[in-house]
DNA sequence: CGAATTCTTGAGTGCTCATTCAACATCTCA
DNA sequence: TGAGATGTTGAATGAGCACTCAAGAATTCG
């Protein structure tokens, strides 16, 4: 029953050029002419293939998850809280630093850079946010019942203290501050925990 | 020499009325119309009397360090580091968590919500926030000199973790979160500090 | 009073934004 | 091959933006 005509370009490269755009601006100073000249993609194909701009950076989130979460989801497989830490406060350090990517985060980044008209976005990314710290307090209760998290701390309490500083981390480096600085910032940080 | 016509508004009351605008909505989130409706002057009058909305929010950013701030100024007056971070990130967490006044801080929210045209925005803001942390570097460099803070402790990096800490309280405020779940990060974080 | 000066006002400037649309192009299937 | 379906294109639309300006109003000084 007709096919109709295929898409000219590649999903993906567009989502992945789109990505630099939003986390390079945030999501409002992000325009629909900077996407479609990154993308090459004219407004009409952006909007027939993603209905909007919120639509776009939608599909824009899952994609900077999933390549730039990696380090998340690798984090939590270390065997002990500590390295289950480093490599994670590590892990935002590198990833708002990296040589070819925007410096900061964009779950942090978009979050504040939405406005008035954009309060779906803001609850977006909130919710995005609470989830990836809800993957952090899962890892840490496992902790705790193993013994390697004291009974008399609170995994969402530390998760929330770790995912506070990360967000700090996020800050300073969409402020500018270099890869190094940050890294000192958690070497200290991992110098001692508050619960050891 | 013919004095002109007087103002008819009350500086202080504008720049008041300016903040909690620019507050909420960040710098380039906040639109003249906001600020008109907010201060009650003609988009004229603002202009006759700061220049232009970038003029407006230099003023609006020392009315804020002066009425904010305060805690900062009072923190470094503790006599221990200890009493010093307390005070401070405390002061950190109900300034960001206001019931009077919008969630989050301005110098965090104004500047990642400031895109393209607005570079010098960021870094007037970027260059604020690096005083801010200059003046609580300057306070532990005393106490590492009085012996209150290890010698092993770089001054500079002991800031920059509590200044850390203190912007992720900042994002987690404008995100939502409540004053008690950033008293309770503030908690865990002197539990015990990481060169304790 | 009248001249000089400064503020206020309301209407308007040109620009940029997200979004739309009609015409055309390219595919599938019968 | 032709009908149906979808993608692409370039131009256009209306809304909202920071900012301006001419005219009028309130003051001080001579």
């Amino acid at each position: 029953m007709a096919m109709g005509r295929p898409r000219e370009f590649d999903l993906d490269r567009v989502l992945g050029c789109a990505l630099d755009v939003f986390w390079a601006k945030g999501y409002e100073g992000a325009t629909m002419a900077d996407l479609s000249a990154a993308t090459g993609l004219k407004p009409g194909s952006v909007y027939a293939a993603f209905g909007s701009k919120a639509g776009l950076f939608t599909q824009v989130l899952d994609r900077y998850e999933d390549s730039v979460f990696t380090y998340a989801r690798d984090a939590i497989q270390e065997p002990t809280v500590r390295q289950v830490i480093r490599h994670w406060l590590e892990g935002v350090a590198r990833a708002t630093t990296g040589p070819d990517t925007p410096p900061g985060c964009l779950l942090v980044h978009g979050a504040l850079a939405a406005g008035d008209g954009a309060a779906s976005i803001r609850a977006e990314l909130a919710g995005r946010r609470e989830r990836g710290e809800q993957f952090l307090v899962a890892r840490l209760e496992r902790a705790r019942a193993e013994g390697d998290l004291p009974d008399t701390v609170d995994p969402r309490a530390a998760a929330g203290y770790i995912f506070a500083l990360s967000s700090g981390l996020a800050v300073e480096a969409a402020g500018g501050a270099d890869r190094e600085r940050l890294l000192r910032t958690v070497e200290l940080t991992l110098h001692r925990l508050p619960w050891e």
